[in-house]
RNA sequence: GGGCGCUUAGCUCAGCUGGGAGAGCACCUGCCUUACAAGCAGGGGGUCAUAGGUUCGAGCCCUAUAGUGCCCACCA
C-alpha cells in the first residue's frame, strides 16, 4: 500500500501474505522466551503426522490455536505455540512399505536397519511438508522449537517414561487377548478399534455329548475359531443343561474332546444358551478360560491364515476356512440352523481391515492406577473441557479403562527398552543395552523388537517437547500449557492419554483448558474424506481466496464443540469482507495528508459522530475481549465483523466524508484522527483472525508499532465512553433511515434531491439535529435542512416520519402521492398500534408489574410513552392529508 | 443397551447468565453517489420440531414424544 493513490481496488492477498509472514520469521516475532516479567501463555500444537498433507481439519485446529496465541502475544504474554510433529508409526511404516512393494521388496528382505533408514530418508523428505503448509495459514508458532515425535530429547523422554512406569510395576508385559490387524500386522490398542456395524450369520452347530446320543448346539458369528475350543460353556443355573456340566463334548471337524463348563457368563437367555469357549480368540473366552484353567488354543497365524493347530484348514485364509468348516459342518448334519445376524465387527482404524482378537504376548500399561488421579483433575475443575459437555465423554472413558496395549510389532516409533537374555531367558529393562546377563553372565543379548504405541509418545508432549526429563528453564516456565485445542474426535487417544502422563511424570496436568472443535464438512454436511473425494484441500482456498478469508469461514458463525460446514459460498462472502476492509482502509488513506500531526489534534473538537465511533469501538473492545475470553471465538468476530462493516464503513465513514472533503474543514484533523484511531483498534481486535490483511493496512496507519503482531491489544477506556453520544446519533441514524426509507417507498430516485427538509422538535434537541445537519444533507439526499419548533412553512402535501419527539417532513412536491402516502401512513399506524396493545398488556398484567425488575418495568414504561407520541403525530398527519 | 448433540427465514448457521427473533447466501425494488458493483440504499420472508409444565414473562429452564447425527458397550 505504499502509494495511496493508486492502490488496487481489491485485495489480493498474494501480494500480502508470504511477504509478511517472512518479515514476521526475520524479525522473530514468534520466538517465546523464558521472560520472568511477563506472564507465560502455551499452546501445544497436537502434532500432525510426518505423512499428512494440510486438511480443513487442520486448518480449522491450528486457526483457533493462531488465533488464541496472537491474542495473548498482543496482550502481553511470553506466548509460546510450540509446533512439531508425529512419526505416526503405523501410518508412516504403511507408507514405506508400500512405497517398497512398488520396486518389489520387503520389509523382511532389506532388514530392520535398511528400513530404518528408507524411513528416516523418507521423514527427511517429507516430514516438512506439513509444516511448510502450516506457515501458509499464518500459524505464529515458535519454529525454533520446533519437535519430532522421535528426535533425540523425545526419545530420551519416551524411555524415561518407559523406565519408570516398569518400576513402579505400571508397565507389565503379559499374554493378552489383544487386536491384532493381520494388515498392518501389529497389535492394536482398544481405542484403534472401530466398530462397524455389518451384516452376518448367526451359525448354530451340533456339539455331540460324548459316550451319549445328546449333543448340545452353539451359536457363533465365527466359527473358524471353534477349531481352538476348549470348552462348552452353560449357564449353572440352566435346567436344561444343569445335567452336562462335566461331561465332555466331541469337538466336530477336530475331533477332540472338551468339557461341558458351568460359568455365569453365559447368558441362559441369548442364543441357544450354550456358549463355545475359545480362550485364545475372544476376550470373554480368554477370562472364562482363565478361571476354568483351559487350554489356549491359536489357530491362526499373525497374517490370519489357519495354522497347524487348525487341522485339516492350515493354510487357509481365515474367511476361506470358514466357509469351507460350514460346508463340511452341512456335510456332517451338523449345522443346525443360519440366522441372519447384524453385528458389530471391530476394523483398524488405519486401514479398516476386520481386526482379530487373539492371544498374544504384549507390553501394557496398568491402567486403574493412572486414571483415578486424571479423574479427579477433572471433576475438580483443575482441567476445564469447553465446552464443558465433553468431560462427561472423558470420564464415561476413564471410568471404564481397560489397560492399554502399546507395544506395537513395527520397526518405525521408539523400541522398547527390554532386552533379552538368549541363554537364561532373563529380561531387563533399561536404559541402554546390558553387556552382560546378571544373572547367567552371558553376552547373548537382545533387544526387545517391538517399538511402542504412537500415541505413547504423544502422550507426553506438552512435557517433553519442553525439555523434560532434564530440568530446563523452559519446562519451568511455560509448563503447565495453557490450553490444548483440538478434535473430538482425539479426546480417548491423546488429551486422556496427556492428562494421565502429565500428571504422573510431571505432578501436574499438562493444560488448563482442552477447547474442543468439531469436524469440517463439506456443504452437504458431509464428512470429507479421501475415499468420497469431496475433500476441499486447505491450500487450494488459501491460493483462490487468501488466508485471510479461509481463517475468517472458519471461524465465522461457529461454537465450540459443533461441526461446521464449509461451502464456496460462505469463503467468497469472508473474501468479500477483506476486501471491504481494503476499501475502507483505502478510503482512508487517501484522505491522509503528508505529514499529518496528530499531537495537534484537539479532543473537544470531536463532534457526536466522532464520540458515538469512538464510544462503539470501546465496547466492542471489552466484548471482544470478554468473548474471546470464553473462547466464544464465532461471537467476537462476528462482532468484530458487524462493527467493521456496518458501524464503521455505512455509517462512521459517510458521516465522516463532508469534513475531509472540505479541506478547510475546522476538525479535519479530528476526523483524520478518530479514523486512524478506530481503523487501527478494529484492526487488532481483528488480528488473531486475519493476520495477514490487519497487518498490511496497520502499518500504513499512524502508530509506532513496527507491527501489529507485537502490538498492544486495545483495553477499554473509560474517556471514551459517550452514552449520550451514542443516543443522539442514534436518534439521528434512525431519522436519516426513516427519510432513506420514504424515498425508496416513494420511488424517488437518489439523483433527486429534496430542497428542504424540515425537522420540528423540542427545542433543546435543536441542536444535535442541528450538529446533523450535514448528515442529513448528505446521507438522506437533501440540500437544506431547517430545524424549528412548530411546523411553520412546511406544505401540507409534505410527507412526514414520525420519531420519538422528532418529526421530518420532507415535502416532495410534484412527486407526492397521496393515496401512497396515505396508504404508507396507516400501515405505520397499525404497527404503531400493535407495539402499543402488546406494551399495554404487559403493563396492565399484575404480575408483571409486582414480580419484573423495576429496570425492566421502566424499560417498558418508557417505550410506551415513545409509542404514544408517535401515534399521536401519524393520527394528525393522516387527519391533515385526508381534508 | 447406555450417553451426548442437533431440529430457529428458501439454504448454511449464530443466539452469552430467561425480558421486544439475528447474520451470511438466495430473493424483490432502486442505484456505476469521486473507498468498495466482491458495492450502496430500501424491502419481503420465521406459531424458534411437537405436546405439556415452571415463570409476571420461554428459542433459552423442566418432562415427554418424533426426526436426525455422533460416541461408548464383551451378549457368544
Amino acid at each position: 500500500m505504499s502509494e495511496e493513490k493508486n492502490i488496487a481496488k481489491t485485495y489480493d492477498p498474494k501480494q500480502v501474505e508470504d511477504r509478511l509472514y517472512k518479515e514476521w520469521m526475520d524479525k522473530d516475532y514468534f520466538h517465546a522466551v523464558v521472560d520472568e516479567s511477563k506472564t507465560p501463555y502455551t499452546i501445544v500444537i497436537p502434532p500432525p503426522n510426518i505423512t499428512g498433507q494440510l486438511h480443513m481439519g487442520h486448518a480449522l485446529d491450528n486457526t483457533l490455536q493462531d488465533i488464541l496465541i496472537r491474542w495473548k502475544r498482543m496482550q502481553n504474554y511470553s506466548a509460546l505455540w510450540l509446533p512439531g510433529t508425529d512419526h505416526a508409526s503405523i501410518a508412516t511404516e504403511a507408507k514405506i512399505v508400500e512405497a517398497m512393494a512398488k520396486e518389489g521388496i520387503t520389509k523382511e528382505e532389506i532388514g530392520r536397519e535398511k528400513f530404518l533408514e528408507r524411513a528416516w530418508d523418507w521423514k527427511q523428505h517429507y516430514g516438512g511438508r506439513i509444516v511448510e503448509q502450516l506457515k501458509k495459514l499464518g500459524s505464529s508458532c515458535d519454529w525454533k522449537r520446533e519437535r519430532f515425535t522421535m528426535d533425540e530429547g523425545l526419545s530420551e523422554a519416551v524411555k524415561e517414561v518407559f523406565l519408570r512406569l516398569y518400576k513402579k510395576g505400571l508397565i507389565y508385559r503379559g499374554e493378552r487377548i489383544i487386536n491384532w490387524c493381520p494388515k498392518c500386522n501389529t497389535s492394536i490398542s482398544d481405542a484403534e478399534v472401530e466398530y462397524e456395524e455389518k451384516a452376518g450369520n448367526f451359525w448354530h452347530i451340533s456339539y455331540p455329548i460324548k459316550d451319549s446320543n445328546e449333543y448340545v448346539v452353539v451359536a457363533t458369528t465365527r466359527p473358524e475359531t471353534m477349531l481352538g475350543d476348549t470348552a462348552v460353556a452353560v449357564h449353572p443355573e440352566d435346567e436344561r443343561y444343569k445335567h452336562l456340566i462335566g461331561k465332555m463334548v466331541m469337538l466336530p471337524l477336530m475331533n477332540r474332546e472338551i468339557p461341558v463348563i458351568a460359568d455365569e457368563y453365559v447368558e441362559k437367555d441369548f442364543g441357544t444358551g450354550v456358549v463355545k469357549i475359545t480362550p485364545a480368540h475372544d476376550p470373554n473366552d480368554f477370562e472364562v478360560g482363565l478361571r476354568h484353567n483351559l487350554p489356549q488354543i491359536r489357530v491362526m497365524d499373525d497374517n490370519a491364515t489357519m495354522n497347524e493347530y487348525a487341522g485339516q484348514y492350515q493354510g487357509m485364509d481365515r474367511y476361506e476356512a470358514r466357509k469351507q468348516i460350514i460346508k463340511d459342518l452341512e456335510n456332517l448334519n451338523l449345522l443346525v440352523k443360519i440366522e441372519d445376524h447384524t453385528h458389530n465387527v471391530g476394523t483398524c482404524y488405519r486401514c479398516s481391515t476386520v481386526i482379530e482378537p487373539i492371544i498374544s504376548k504384549q507390553w501394557f500399561v496398568k491402567m486403574k492406577p493412572l486414571a483415578e488421579p486424571a479423574i479427579e483433575v477433572v471433576k475438580n475443575g483443575t482441567i476445564k473441557f469447553v465446552p464443558e459437555r465433553f468431560s462427561k465423554i472423558y470420564f464415561n472413558w476413564m471410568e471404564n479403562i481397560q489397560d492399554w496395549c502399546i507395544s506395537r510389532q513395527l520397526w518405525w516409533g521408539h523400541r522398547i527398552p527390554a532386552y533379552y537374555c538368549m541363554e537364561c531367558g532373563n529380561m531387563m529393562v533399561e536404559n541402554d543395552m546390558p553387556d552382560t546377563c546378571p544373572k547367567c553372565g552371558s553376552s547373548r543379548i537382545e533387544q526387545d523388537p517391538d517399538t511402542l504405541d504412537t500415541w505413547f509418545s504423544s502422550a507426553l508432549w506438552p512435557f517433553s517437547t519442553l525439555g523434560w526429563p532434564k530440568d530446563t528453564e523452559e519446562l519451568k516456565y511455560f509448563y503447565p500449557t495453557d490450553v490444548l485445542v483440538t478434535g473430538y474426535d482425539i479426546i480417548f487417544f491423546w488429551v486422556a492419554r496427556m492428562i494421565f502422563s502429565g500428571i504422573e511424570n510431571m505432578g501436574k496436568e499438562p493444560f488448563k483448558y482442552v477447547f474442543i472443535h468439531g469436524i469440517v464438512r463439506d456443504a452437504q454436511g458431509r464428512k470429507m474424506s479421501k475415499s468420497l473425494g469431496n475433500g476441499i484441500d486447505p491450500l487450494e482456498v488459501i491460493e483462490q481466496y487468501g488466508t485471510d478469508a479461509l481463517r475468517f469461514s472458519l471461524t465465522i458463525g461457529t461454537s465450540p464443540g459443533n461441526d461446521l460446514r464449509f461451502s464456496n459460498e460462505k469463503v467468497e462472502s469472508s473474501r468479500n469482507f477483506a476486501n471491504k476492509i481494503w476499501n475502507a482502509s483505502r478510503f482512508v488513506l487517501m484522505n491522509f495528508d503528508e505529514n499529518l500531526d496528530f499531537s495537534k489534534v484537539d479532543k473537544s473538537k470531536f463532534n457526536s459522530a466522532d464520540k458515538w465511533i469512538l464510544s462503539k469501538v470501546n465496547s466492542l473492545t471489552k466484548e471482544v475481549t470478554e468473548n474471546m475470553e470464553k473462547f466464544e471465538l464465532g461471537i467476537a468476530l462476528q462482532k468484530i465483523y458487524e462493527f467493521i462493516w456496518e458501524e464503521f464503513c455505512d455509517w462512521y465513514i459517510e458521516l465522516v466524508k463532508p469534513r475531509l472533503y472540505d479541506r478547510e474543514d475546522s476538525s479535519r484533523l479530528e476526523a483524520q484522527y478518530v479514523l486512524n484511531y478506530v481503523l487501527g483498534t478494529a484492526m487488532k481486535l481483528l488480528h488473531p483472525y486475519m493476520p495477514f490483511i490487519t497487518e498490511e493496512i496497520y502499518t500504513h496507519l499512524i502508530n509506532d508499532d513496527d507491527s501489529i503482531m507485537i502490538s498492544k491489544w486495545p483495553e477499554y477506556k473509560e474517556e471514551y465512553n459517550f452514552s449520550k453520544e451514542e443516543e443522539e446519533m442514534n436518534l439521528i441514524m434512525s431519522a436519516i433511515k426513516n427519510i432513506r426509507n420514504i424515498r425508496a417507498e416513494m420511488n424517488v430516485p437518489p439523483s433527486k434531491k429534496a430542497k428542504t427538509i424540515f425537522v420540528v422538535t423540542k427545542p433543546e434537541d435543536q441542536e444535535i439535529i442541528k450538529e446533523g445537519k450535514m448528515f442529513f444533507e448528505r446521507l438522506a439526499s437533501s440540500s437544506e435542512v431547517l430545524v424549528q419548533s412548530d411546523k411553520a412553512n412546511i406544505s401540507e402535501d409534505a410527507v412526514a416520519s414520525m420519531l420519538p419527539g422528532v418529526e421530518i417532513y420532507l415535502p416532495l412536491e410534484d412527486l407526492i402521492d397521496i393515496e401512497k402516502e396515505l396508504e404508507r401512513l396507516e400501515k405505520e399506524k397499525m404497527n404503531l398500534q400493535k407495539e402499543l396493545d402488546r406494551v399495554n398488556a404487559k403493563l396492565e398484567n399484575q404480575g408483571f408489574v409486582a414480580k419484573a425488575p423495576a429496570k425492566v418495568i421502566e424499560e417498558e414504561k418508557a417505550k410506551k410513552l415513545k409509542y404514544e407520541q408517535m401515534y399521536e403525530k401519524v393520527i394528525d398527519r393522516l387527519n391533515g392529508l385526508k381534508k
